[in-house]
DNA sequence: TGTCAACTGTCAGAGGCTGTCACTAGCCTC
DNA sequence: GAGGCTAGTGACAGCCTCTGACAGTTGACA
């Protein structure tokens, strides 16, 4: 922290943040207005708009954090890895660190909730796959440079990192609305849901009476 | 059409409709207020919201055409078929029919430059996305009854569906900001990147044919 | 033709968001 | 350490989307 300027600064932002991700989880994103915010923080409306682009904004400054903590757990990837592997070690990687990235900023509870709550909203849902959309096209890039080629011209870049997206997001998806919504949780459903993506893709579920159901249960991964 | 009533009310919409579009087109959806499209039908704002919900229901009126257009393809697909197949080829034929069905509510060439407009339109973007995971949902209920699996303990309807969800994308996407934008093209490259997801998913692109991780990799079927 | 229901316009207002302007408080220099 | 400078803020006005309420108009139908 250095002037007393920017300590004001960073305790309004801060007292910003906190109440609006509050109310957010406790009343509904669409049911709580800026000036209530800003009265709770007791700053003029114009004030929250200067330090956020707007409701949305407040709502995913944490998700922000932990898209960049993915992004550069790919960027940090060896090279000698393929795409598929880089990808799934980077999300592995991410829920095991991410919990303390968050926790200086606002309580990791308090992230739980606030997912739970976008993935609830749908304004914020439709936003979070736009803002997910962004991210796999830098990561897209991240793998072409890797494996040198052209992204604009190749499309196997993109089209990993989309497949690899999707199947993320069925299993967040899964979690958001399930019952246990611990950082354990999601790592046991990514791993099992990326295993079960071949049988689930090759041919045909019902013929052969080997494996009627091969599916749910997830096998706790390394 | 029946009654004078609805005839009219029909001619009302109508033109709500074509002069949202165009204007939305010409001069960009952000920029076209509810006020002057209302203004230049010569009906009151007010009118405008009982005909749709609001600006963006008025974008994704034709969309909203091939959405259902599409999920009734997939219906109607043999029991037969392997999920992927059922899916390849019912946005095959989506593609091939889209256009008459289309053409009843506005021109077809209206329709295309919509679509590019939402495509870069943020707000329209990631409403878009939204729309296409509630879809995604229906169809993967639908796999689900036809492959005789429950969607909520089985995971492979879901993954099988936004797997194949997310190719389409990043085809339609390039199709977005390409240069041939018809719909010979955009069945062109659904066909192609349809093809070439097997090969990316699959092991290291840079080592010469050999497959060092054939693990996650799907069989492209016909 | 008169009654009823549907459709519409007008008005008022909430809520998100932006521009402007003046004022205060921390910062920095002399 | 006094005064100038500027970042940060509040107050106000205004635009735009969207909704509710009420009254007027116009087609439907007996």
């Amino acid at each position: 922290m250095e002037t007393l300027r920017e300590r004001k600064k960073q305790r309004t932002r801060d007292a910003l943040l906190r109440t609006a991700l509050e109310l957010f989880v406790t009343q509904g994103y669409e049911h709580t207005t800026v000036d209530e915010i800003a009265a709770r923080v007791d700053v003029s409306q114009r004030t929250f708009f200067r330090y956020f682009a707007g409701k949305e904004d407040a709502a995913f400054f944490v998700p922000r954090l932990t898209e960049e903590h993915y992004v550069e757990a790919v960027r940090r990837r060896p090279p000698e890895e393929t795409p598929l592997d880089a990808l799934r070690r980077s999300v592995m990687d991410s829920w095991d660190t991410i919990e303390q990235a968050i926790e200086s900023y606002v309580p990791v509870e308090l992230f739980l909730r606030t997912y739970k709550m976008i993935e609830a909203t749908p304004a914020l849902f439709a936003a979070r796959l736009r803002r997910q959309a962004e991210t796999e096209e830098e990561i897209a890039r991240i793998i072409a440079e890797r494996e040198g080629v052209d992204p604009d011209t190749d499309p196997r870049p993109r089209l990993v990192v989309a497949v690899f997206g999707a199947v993320i997001r069925v299993a967040e998806r899964h979690w958001s609305v399930g019952e246990d919504f611990s950082t354990t949780a999601i790592r046991e459903l990514t791993a099992s849901y990326l295993d079960q993506v071949g049988p689930a893709l090759a041919g045909n579920w019902r013929a052969g009476g080997t494996r009627p159901h091969p599916a749910a249960a997830p096998s706790t991964p390394a």
